[in-house]
RNA sequence: GGGCGAUUAGCUCAGCUGGUAGAGCGCCACGUUUACACCGUGGAUGUCGGCAGUUCGAGUCUGUCAUCGCCCA
C-alpha cells in the first residue's frame, strides 16, 4: 500500500543506494551497444554544490539516463580537479590558525598535509552530486592529481615542449602580489572603478621652463618610466618628438617617442611609458627598444631600482608620496576624476600587478588553429549555435597561455636546470640526468623547476586522461571522443577551448561532438547569486525541503536555451506539487486495482477512452523525445508535465471513473490495464528528470515483480502510429461538451451539487453515437441527471451549441434570464468579430491566390463553422426573449 | 569601442522552420466527486518596447531607434 504522501527523504537514499549497488551506473555493461559518453565538468575538490552545479549535473543526468534507457552503453565519467590555488589557500588558512606558514613545513610536508586534507574533507561535492541523483560511474572516479592523470600531464608537457609549443619566456604576466604567483589572463577580473588621473609635468631637457604633461592613473610606476609617447600626428607635440625628458624624482633621461598607442583624445595626449609595469607600455617599449626598469618586488613594494627614499614602500603608499613630492616640486598640473578598469585576482581579490618574470607559456595560437577548424567543419557543434561566435572570437585572438604557477600544490613542471641554466625537459629526473650528461659530457647537479602547472592544464586533458591515456586502454578506444559536453558559458574559454586544443593535438579528434552551453542560475530578481549579496539559494536545502526530483524538474523546466534561469523557492514548491500529483495518481490506480498487466498491448484496447489515451501517450512520448534530442530541456519537461497533469490526471482518470465503478467487467479489465500501462509510460518518460519518485513508484506498483529497475528500462518508442484519429476527435468532442456545460453552470450559478437535465436537439448520427457511448461519463463529469433528446426547446432554457447539435439546460426559474441573455450576446459579439476577420481575409484576392490552398480551405471551413454557431446562438437568444 | 542577448498577461517566462497569442505562479468566484486542498471547477487580464519595411499574412523575417543585461577590449 502506498503511503498517503510521497516522502523523498526516505526514498532518495534508498533508491540511490539500490541503483549504485545494482551496477546500473557502470559503463561497459552492454558490450554490443553503441557507447554514449559524457565527462563531468570536474568540480573543484574544495567545492560544494551550488545551484550552477545542480543545473549542470541535472541536465547531464537527464541525457545520461535517457541514453541508458535507450539501450546505449553509457559512461558518465565523474571526478574532481585539484584546484591548485584554491586548495593551497584552504590548507594555508588551516596552518595560519596554527600560527604556521607553508614555509615552516617545507614543500614536501606541505603537500602531505594537502593530501591529508583531501582525504578528510576534500571532494564533499561528490556526495552532494549523489543527493541530486547523478548517475555517474563512480567506480571510475578520477582526480586530476591521480597518478595516471599526472602521467598524462607530464607527457603532454614534455611533448609540447619538444615540439616547440611550450616555451619559457621572460614576459609581463599577471602577478598576484598576495599569492605570489602568476595567473592567466582569464583569472583576472576587470573591475570598473572610479579612480584619478594625475597630470605630471616632465621637464624637457635643455629647454628651461618647457614641459611635457603626461596623464597617468598610476603615479607610483613613474619611477620605472623609460619614455614619453605622443601620437605621431598630434600637432601639439610635433616639436618635441626625438627630444629627451628628465624624469622627475629619479633624474633619468628618457626619450620622447612618437607612437600611435598615445591617444590624443585621452588625458593630455602624452603618456608616460613604463614597459616593466604595463602590458601596452611593454609593447611600445619593444617597438622603440626602450629600457625596461622593474621597480616592484613580488609583494608589489618598490625595489632597489627605486630611489632610496622609496624602497620598501607599498605601491599605494608610494603613490601618495610621489604625488606629494611632484606637487611640492610644482610638477603636478592637475588631478581629474577618472573612470577606469582595474585588474583584480579572482582568487585573492587584490589588484593584479603586471610584472616581468620568467614563466612557461603554451603557444596557444598554433594549437587553436585545428580547434577553430573543428567547429567550422561541424566536427564539434555548439548548442545553442550562437556560442560558436564567442568561441571563434576568443580562439582567433588567443594569446600565449601562461601555465606556470608559483605555488606548491599541483603538477610540478618537469623541467630541470643545469648549472649554466640550460633547461632539460623530460618525463622524470633520471631522463633529465641522462640528457644533461649527454649535453655536458659529465654528471652535473640539476635543479628542478619549483613551479607547478595551471590546474586548467590538467583539466584540458580530462576527456582522455580520465579514460586512461597515455596508456592505450580499451576505454580510450571505446569512449573517446565523447558525445556531449554540458557546461556553462563562463567556462568556454577556461576549459572548453583548452580541451579542444589538447584533444585535437594529442588524440587527433575533437573531444566531443556537441557542446551544450547552458545559462547561469540567478536569483528571482535576475541577480547573480553571490556570497556577498547574500542571495545564494543552497540546492541541498531545497532538496531537503522539497526533494531532489522537485529541484531537478524546476531547473529543467526553466532551462530554456539561451536564457538565464531565475530561481525562487516558490517555483520549486510548485513543481514539488507535481510530484505529489503523480503520487496521488498512483494511489488512485492502486485503489482501483489498476495493476500493470504483463505483455499488455494498448493497441488491443477496444474502448474509445483507452484507445484515446494510448494515442495521447504515444504523441506525448514523441514530443518529449524530439525535444530532448534537440536539447530543448524545458520543452521536454513541460510537455510531460502538461500531459501528465492536464491530460492523464485531469481527463483520462476522470473519464474512467464511471467505468471502474460500473458493472462491465470486460471494460473494467481493459481500462485497468490501460490506465496502468499509460502510467508506466509516464514513469518511463519522467524518469530522466525525476528519477527517485518514478523508480519508487515503478517498484511499489508491481509489488517488486518488475523484471528490471526503471533506470535500465527501455525508453518508450512508438514506431507505428498509435494515435487513433477517430478516438481523438470523439474524446475531444466529449471534453468540449463537458467543459461547456461546466462553464454554463458556473456562470449561471447553478449549485455545484445540483444535478440538472441535459437535452439535445439536432444531433447527427455521429454525435448521437458519441452521446450513447459516453453517457455515464458525461453525466458524471458534467453533473447531469438525465441526457435525452428534446422535442422542443423549453422557454427560458440555456443553450449550448456544439457543432451541429444544440444542447439545452432547462434552467427556467433557476437562472437569471438577463444574465443568460448577456452571456449569449457576448458570445455572438465574439463570433461576429471572428467572422469579420475571416471575411476580410477571404475577401482579399492576394490571400486566396497566394496562400497555400490548404490554408485558404481551413479558413473557409472555420468561417462556415463560426457562422453556423452564430446562427444557432441567435436562435437561442430569440427563444430566450420569448420567455422573458 | 567590439560581440552576444533581452524587451510578450500583475510576476517569471514559453512561443522551433511566418498562418486566429500560451504556461506556471499570483488574483477572483465556487467547491459537489473517499487519488490528490501540495486539490478540483470556472473566470478576469495582452495596441507581443517604438517606428519603418518585406509578405496575401509578422510576436515570429529585415532595417532602425530606445531601454536593460552579459562577455571581451
Amino acid at each position: 500500500m502506498l503511503e498517503k504522501t510521497y516522502n523523498p527523504k526516505d526514498v532518495e537514499p534508498k533508491q540511490y543506494a539500490a541503483w549504485e549497488a545494482s551496477g546500473a551506473f557502470a559503463c561497459g555493461r552492454r558490450a554490443d551497444a553503441r557507447p554514449f559518453t559524457i565527462v563531468i565538468p570536474p568540480p573543484n575538490v574544495t567545492g560544494s554544490l551550488h545551484m550552477g552545479h545542480a543545473l549542470n549535473n541535472t541536465l547531464q543526468d537527464i541525457l545520461v539516463r535517457y541514453q541508458r534507457m535507450r539501450g546505449l552503453d553509457v559512461l558518465w565519467q565523474p571526478g574532481t580537479d585539484h584546484a591548485g590555488i584554491a586548495t593551497q589557500m584552504v590548507v594555508e588558512r588551516q596552518l595560519e590558525a596554527e600560527g604556521k606558514t607553508r614555509h615552516d613545513l617545507g614543500r614536501e610536508k606541505f603537500i602531505e598535509r594537502v593530501w591529508k586534507w583531501k582525504a578528510e574533507s576534500g571532494g564533499a561535492i561528490t556526495g552532494q552530486l549523489r543527493r541530486l541523483g547523478a548517475s555517474c560511474d563512480w567506480s571510475r572516479e578520477r582526480f586530476t592529481m591521480d597518478e595516471g592523470l599526472s602521467r598524462a600531464v607530464v607527457k603532454v608537457f614534455v611533448e609540447l615542449y619538444k615540439q616547440g609549443l611550450i616555451y619559457r619566456d621572460k614576459r609581463l604576466v599577471n602577478w598576484d602580489p598576495r599569492l605570489h604567483t602568476a595567473i592567466s589572463d582569464l583569472e583576472v577580473e576587470q573591475r570598473e572603478v572610479k579612480g584619478k588621473l594625475w597630470y605630471f609635468k616632465y621637464p624637457v631637457e635643455g629647454e628651461a621652463g618647457k614641459f611635457v604633461t603626461v596623464a597617468t592613473t598610476r603615479p607610483e610606476t613613474m619611477l620605472g618610466d623609460t619614455a614619453v609617447a605622443v601620437h605621431p600626428e598630434d600637432e601639439r607635440y610635433k616639436g618635441v618628438v626625438g627630444k629627451t625628458c628628465v624624469l622627475p624624482i629619479v633624474g633619468r633621461r628618457i626619450p620622447i617617442v612618437a607612437d600611435a598607442y598615445a591617444d590624443p583624445e585621452k588625458g593630455s595626449g602624452a603618456v608616460k611609458i613604463t614597459p616593466a609595469h604595463d602590458f601596452n607600455d611593454f609593447e611600445v617599449g619593444r617597438r622603440h627598444k626602450l629600457d625596461v626598469v622593474n621597480v616592484l618586488d613580488k609583494d608589489a613594494r618598490l625595489n632597489e631600482n627605486a630611489p632610496a627614499a622609496y624602497r620598501g614602500l607599498d605601491r599605494f603608499e608610494a603613490r601618495k608620496r610621489i604625488v606629494a613630492e611632484m606637487e611640492s616640486q610644482g610638477l603636478l598640473e592637475k588631478v581629474e576624476e577618472n573612470l577606469m578598469t582595474v585588474p583584480y585576482g579572482d582568487r585573492s581579490q587584490v589588484i593584479i600587478e603586471p610584472w616581468l618574470t620568467d614563466q612557461w607559456f603554451v603557444d596557444a595560437k598554433k594549437l587553436a588553429a585545428p580547434a577553430i577548424r573543428a567547429v567550422e567543419t561541424g566536427e564539434t557543434r555548439f548548442v545553442p549555435k550562437n556560442w560558436e561566435a564567442t568561441y571563434f572570437e576568443w580562439m582567433r585572438n588567443i594569446q600565449p597561455w601562461c601555465i606556470s604557477r608559483q605555488i606548491w600544490w599541483g603538477h610540478q613542471v618537469p623541467a630541470w636546470f643545469g648549472p649554466d641554466g640550460k633547461i632539460f625537459v623530460e618525463a622524470d629526473e633520471a631522463q633529465a640526468k641522462t640528457a644533461a650528461q649527454k649535453h655536458y659530457g659529465q654528471d652535473v647537479t640539476l635543479a628542478r623547476d619549483p613551479d607547478v602547472l595551471d590546474t586548467w592544464f590538467s583539466s584540458a586533458l580530462w576527456p582522455f586522461s580520465t579514460l586512461g591515456w597515455p596508456d592505450a586502454t580499451p576505454e580510450v578506444k571505446r569512449y573517446y571522443p565523447t558525445d556531449v559536453l554540458v557546461t556553462g558559458f563562463d567556462i568556454i574559454f577556461f576549459w572548453v577551448a583548452r580541451m579542444m586544443m589538447a584533444g585535437l593535438h594529442f588524440m587527433k579528434r575533437a573531444p566531443f561532438h556537441i557542446v551544450y552551453i547552458h545559462a547561469l542560475v540567478r536569483d528571482e530578481k535576475g541577480q547573480k547569486m553571490s556570497k556577498s549579496k547574500g542571495n545564494i539559494i543552497d540546492p541541498l536545502e531545497l532538496i531537503d525541503k522539497f526533494g531532489a526530483d522537485a529541484l531537478r524538474l524546476t531547473l529543467t523546466a526553466l532551462a530554456a536555451q539561451g536564457r538565464d534561469v531565475k530561481l525562487s523557492e516558490s517555483r520549486v514548491e510548485g513543481y514539488r506539487n507535481f510530484a505529489t500529483k503523480i503520487w496521488n495518481a498512483a494511489r488512485f490506480l492502486e485503489m482501483n486495482a489498476c495493476a500493470p498487466v504483463d505483455g499488455f498491448d494498448p493497441k488491443s484496447a477496444r474502448l474509445t477512452v483507452n484507445r484515446w489515451i494510448a494515442g495521447k501517450v504515444a504523441e506525448a512520448a514523441g514530443e518529449a523525445t524530439r525535444a530532448l534530442e534537440a536539447y530543448r530541456f524545458n520543452d521536454f519537461a513541460l510537455s510531460l508535465y502538461h500531459f501528465t497533469w492536464g491530460t492523464y490526471c485531469d481527463w483520462y482518470l476522470e473519464f474512467i471513473k464511471p467505468i471502474l465503478m460500473g458493472a462491465d467487467e470486460q471494460a473494467k479489465m481493459e481500462t485497468r490495464a490501460t490506465a496502468a500501462w499509460a502510467f508506466d509510460q509516464i514513469l518511463h518518460l519522467l524518469h530522466p528528470i525525476m528519477p527517485f519518485i518514478t523508480e519508487e513508484l515503478w517498484e511499489q506498483r508491481a509489488d517488486g515483480k518488475r523484471p528490471h529497475r526503471l533506470i535500465v528500462a527501455p525508453w518508450p518508442e512508438f514506431k507505428e502510429k498509435t494515435a487513433d484519429a477517430d478516438a481523438t476527435a470523439e474524446m475531444d468532442w466529449v471534453v468540449r461538451l463537458v467543459s461547456e456545460v461546466r462553464a454554463v453552470r458556473a456562470e449561471m450559478n447553478v449549485p455545484p451539487g445540483a444535478r440538472i437535465p441535459l437535452l439535445h436537439r439536432g444531433a447527427g448520427a455521429a454525435s448521437q453515437k458519441r452521446l450513447a457511448t459516453h453517457r455515464d461519463l458525461i453525466q458524471t463529469l458534467a453533473r447531469v441527471s438525465e441526457l435525452n433528446a428534446a422535442e422542443s426547446v423549453q422557454k427560458g432554457a440555456v443553450q449550448i451549441v456544439l457543432e451541429e447539435a444544440t444542447f439545452i439546460l432547462p434552467l427556467a426559474g433557476v437562472i437569471d434570464m438577463s444574465a443568460e441573455k448577456a452571456r449569449l450576446e457576448r458570445e455572438i459579439k465574439k463570433l461576429d468579430q471572428e467572422i469579420a476577420r475571416f471575411d476580410a481575409k477571404l475577401g482579399n484576392a492576394g490571400f486566396t491566390s497566394k496562400a497555400p490552398p490548404e490554408v485558404v480551405e481551413t479558413e473557409r471551413e472555420r468561417r462556415a463553422e463560426t457562422t453556423a454557431t452564430r446562427a444557432k446562438l441567435s436562435e437561442a437568444i430569440q427563444r430566450l426573449a420569448q420567455a422573458m
